[in-house]
DNA sequence: TTGAAATTGAATGTTGTTTTCAATAAAACA
DNA sequence: TGTTTTATTGAAAACAACATTCAATTTCAA
């Protein structure tokens, strides 16, 4: 497999914390990495459940708060109500399209600067931000006009 | 009383929508009023109830929906979990204390449109954003340091 | 005033997530 | 290698925030 890396990282984690190795959590891990974008637990017990038909649900929920405990995986809460996951990796903001749910990254010194600018006038200290941009991708906008 | 312009402006809004004017929804929408900053259907409905011990939770969750489609309120959702909801005003973005749960509102035209120019790099076309800054006020930045 | 149509509020349903708990699996021990 | 300790699992139940249902009640146009 080509998840080593990140197999041992979570090995690692997990030694460290005195928590137990198990098949549902590497097979959590491989279905989350092997799943790219910004996904939910519901897809990833999907995913999961084809190799590993008895993995429940709850199972997924777990792992996947402890992958980002492990700084393996990050939450993000967009506008639907459900938590996705990303692999995590350095900062950035997202584009979200209200129509098909496709998801840019982007990020932007410019933009940080200046919250961070803005932060200063009330006093303020940023632990963390979100920026996020809804409205159509390029694709969705030709489509339709409603 | 000091709210005639608004319970004006909900007044047309239900002729116009062929809906009717109820003393629950002013009430509703008086509170709200008097309720300065980003408040919970939960809060408005304990501050309704002191005049109108009757009104129940259902019709204040059915009445700021109504208020906010009707224009004078708009619905934030934060890191908690709740909706809450403010006065509806010319857009802004906000500075979110993680400890008091204070609200500070700002805007900023550089960073509006910085994120423009994003978008147009990516031919997605920004219907709507949120821009959230976390972390601790002034106030309680002194305060401790955990 | 009347009566059609909208509204109310209590109770119930839904959705996404978390907790409980007995059974099971993993690492530590002997 | 067997045994024990301890964490983990998964089904079911609990939970929180919100939405819907429906019979009783109000509103308002005629």
């Amino acid at each position: 497999m080509a998840h080593e890396v990140e197999q041992r990282s979570l090995s690692r984690y997990l030694e460290e914390h005195n928590l137990k190795h198990t098949q549902q959590r590497d097979a959590i891990l491989v279905a989350f990495l092997e799943a790219t974008g910004h996904i939910t637990s519901e897809e990833i017990h999907n995913r999961v459940r084809v190799s590993h038909p008895n993995i429940g649900y709850t199972t997924v929920y777990r792992t996947m708060k402890l992958l980002c405990d492990a700084g393996l995986a990050s939450e993000r809460h967009f506008e639907e109500g459900v938590t996705r996951y990303e692999i995590e990796h350095e900062h950035h903001d997202h584009l979200v399209c209200l129509r098909c749910g496709k998801i840019i990254e982007f990020e932007c010194e410019m933009i940080e600067r200046t919250q961070q600018e803005i932060a200063d006038r009330y006093r303020f200290r940023i632990l963390r931000h979100r920026h996020e941009l809804y409205g159509h991708c390029s694709a969705c906008d030709q489509g339709a006009a409603e």
